[in-house]
DNA sequence: CTTGGAATGTCAACAAGGCTGACTTAAAGT
DNA sequence: ACTTTAAGTCAGCCTTGTTGACATTCCAAG
């Protein structure tokens, strides 16, 4: 496994790109770009005793509105208990609404009221703005490529919820 | 801030890369893939009860050998009393050693031992994998974009410290 | 129709790993 | 001698993950 040199595959292909040194850049890179990626709006939550969980969960019941607990917690990837402790505060500061499922009354659908919606506003807007600014700064086929990369990146279960989100599905 | 549009720039290059909704995709990526990234390597650590934290202390002293424990908390972005909890239980367990500075003896210097260089390389693997797979799979091109936007999406803070180690030195 | 199992959501308690604040020790610097 | 710096410790807090136990609802088999 720890080869120093590519394992010289097939074709004429330059692999130095995939040498132990690069990939471990990549992996740095991925670290600390995380750690910008959330900064800015961690910097907001703080201000409201909320965190990184409650941000998850905002966004994406602002992404799907309707959306059944069951289904956020394949989305976000933690237990029902982790999802209901933060949906709880949420609910009662009257950022979330929680509806009983008309069809099946087990099921709550999960809708975000004004003030919810505000947040994301204040939440995305200070996300994307960093976002926006790296991609700019970069150019589209740096987009692109950064796109791809994070896509062969993610485990399958992942990349299907990451596709069903991208192609506008609930 | 929420344009829907791109602001119109000034050449006639195509900004459509730049809308909310491609923004949005980034963010959701950037969420799923990290996912990915950090999957691997906490599966081999909850067997041994460590965690992240454990994790990234190992990869940086591996990297910068001699780091002392101030260094350490910069790259980290955590507080010493965060830190001191992680290396303490790997001090006691013999994969991390603290040696007196010999020009500072305040200063402690991080290396890892055999079995800290042994744990190190089967959490490197586990990810160099994944990273591998995906890098392989997007090609070379996409790699280079995918490295040049997170690079863009740190604080200035932290794309000082990757550049530098980067570049190898301490 | 009833009853048992599956699905959904809630409550309680615990652990990891962040944080702040206060303090000690030792060594350097001035 | 006094101050500053590096490191470490103790105490206590918060967020956010976990498991286990439990209530409600639905549905399908008997």
């Amino acid at each position: 496994m720890v080869d120093g040199r590519p394992s010289a595959a097939s074709s004429g292909e330059n692999l130095l790109f995939l040498t132990d040194e690069q990939l471990r850049q990549g992996i740095e890179a991925m670290f600390f770009a995380y750690r910008g990626f959330t900064a800015d709006p961690d910097r907001i939550l703080s201000d409201l005793a909320y965190g990184r969980a409650h941000h998850r969960a905002i966004h994406f019941i602002n992404r799907a509105p309707g959306t059944t607990v069951n289904n956020l917690l394949n989305i976000l990837g933690v237990t029902k208990q982790s999802l209901n402790r933060v949906l709880r505060t949420l609910i009662a500061d009257g950022l979330v609404e929680s509806r009983v499922g008309r069809l099946d009354k087990r099921e709550r659908h999960l809708h975000l009221t004004e003030d919810g919606r505000a947040l994301e506003g204040r939440l995305s807007d200070a996300q994307r703005a960093r976002m926006r600014a790296a991609f700019r700064d970069a150019g589209p086929e740096a987009v692109a490529g950064f796109r791809t990369v994070l896509e062969a990146m993610m485990d399958s279960e992942m990349r299907r919820a990451y596709t069903r989100l991208k192609e506008n599905g609930v």
